[in-house]
DNA sequence: CTGAACTGTATGCGGGGTACACAGTTATCG
DNA sequence: CGATAACTGTGTACCCCGCATACAGTTCAG
């Protein structure tokens, strides 16, 4: 099924093996535009476009319209193209998606962590991903289908690890203390966006008076007492736990986070006692 | 865009409201199915099918084939019925995702989870979650579009608050944490299923022997020292950490929980000072 | 100047979800 | 006991999607 060999980026002809310029060995397919190791040759007219232009609507597209009506023609409409000219830029759909994921964490390995201490530069590490995919909230939908190998991933990836630099923890430690900070955070984005997203839906469909649900309502509705008493008494609990006026997303979030840092902590204090 | 009204099923006539037999009112489109709020009449032929039937079939295909691959017309010819007949089961092939879902989850009602303390219990109960999702990896696949409110996503959540019994914290962080641990587990197994797919592929591609790349070996490709040190650091040491042979998923994620369970504890304690 | 390399375009294919009209089947009601 | 309304599965059709391919026009290398 899947074609073993293909040309880099031109459909007309297979277009004799580049003399591979670069020391660099030939990435897999998708990653050497994320790396800039495809180059367009100099024949031919000028191009009307860049992979950065064909991003960066896409990201448009996706910010103000969702992912889910994010196509290739919806971008080429966009940039005033046909559809299939973007396949000039970009040999599929999927790579778009990646470049755009990669392209929303821009500036990543710029970025300077406050704080004196592990702990405080861990954490705004964390806040710092959370804005960054609340600003592009498609990312918490999109099919990746393979682990991180985007620069910018990588970049803060590093980031996240030179936070920990002085926390006595071994490397690999390191890494995983980041990979579970990242899941945390990324889901928690996501049902952030789902709650929005719900709310906004229910907003909209606002004519149908009783058709308007909010999740709590609907969690009263269903989590009878018999089969979920916990959830049924959470649920019929206005002002649960500290939080005052309900339901506070992003204090929700800074709990996670705050958790996850003193389970980070108790490590290193085990670490450092052996 | 949003169809303001729609019968409940039949696409023939409007069908006058039914009566509303049940004392429960009418849940939003999607939930009812779940919920077993939606009722076959009983004049016409005998159906051939089941809901749970098809849902079945689905979850085969799923299992068998991967998501991407399950279509409707899938589904039909598994079950050796046309494509267009699963909608007089099924409103919209979302439902049936969202069907597949609750199902994949059965029996989270009735599982025991083991252990005298909290810690056992919560740990047992994410790990089970951590199997379940490993035994149906589509799952970390599934666009779900709002928060669970299916009923057997209920009933685990419910399980997991039985775990925190007794630990002395407030209902509020109880769901915090389950949610936490969920969004971790959740998380990780996406990403182990993302490797062992990466791995499948490469080794059904391995025709091309220099085409084959582990992410090993790409990290080591990618991740030079100047840009990222501390990633190249890692990735050029083999017998990172204490793990010997190499990387063993599970081991990471069991880190992962106990780390986050750490966290845990030190809230309890906390908690219990004041 | 010629031809190869490249550009954007137009057309078409296979597949997806699902609206809709239809013929056949069954329980209910007059 | 018909008649009728409710329901079943089917076939057709529509629109959208990603993308292969063929093409005409443009630009640079030799």
């Amino acid at each position: 099924m899947a074609e073993s060999e293909r040309p880099p980026l031109s459909g007309q002809k297979p277009a004799a093996e580049p003399a591979d310029t670069s020391p660099r060995a030939a990435l897999p397919p998708g990653l050497d535009l994320l790396w800039g190791r495809r180059e367009a040759g100099s024949r031919g007219p000028r191009r009307g476009l860049s992979v950065s232009d064909v991003v960066a609507a896409a990201i448009r597209v996706a910010d103000t319209e969702g992912l889910e009506t994010l196509s290739m023609a919806r971008v080429a409409k966009e940039l005033g193209f046909t559809t299939m000219s973007l396949y000039r830029y970009v040999t599929s759909k999927e790579e778009l998606l990646q470049l755009m994921w990669n392209d929303s964490a821009q500036g990543a390995g710029e970025l300077i962590l406050e704080g004196e201490t592990w702990r405080e530069r861990l954490r705004s590490w964390a806040i710092i991903q959370r804005r960054l995919i609340d600003q592009h909230p498609w990312i918490t939908r999109m099919p990746m289908a393979a682990p991180p190998l985007a620069p910018n991933s990588l970049a803060f990836v590093e980031k996240g690890l030179e936070a920990l630099d002085g926390s006595g923890l071994a490397d690999a430690d390191k890494l995983r203390v980041i990979g579970l900070l990242s899941s945390y955070t990324l889901s928690e984005a996501r049902m952030a966006d789902d709650a929005a997203r719900a709310a906004a839906e229910a907003a909209q469909a606002g004519g149908d008076a009783k058709a308007t649900w909010t999740y709590e309502a609907l969690l009263r509705e269903l989590a009878d007492a018999d089969r979920f008493p916990r959830l049924h008494r959470l649920a019929w609990n206005a002002e649960v736990g500290d939080a005052p006026s309900g339901y506070d997303e992003w204090l929700e979030f800074l709990f996670g986070v705050d958790r996850i840092l003193d389970g980070v902590q108790a490590l290193i204090e085990e670490v450092k006692d052996e």
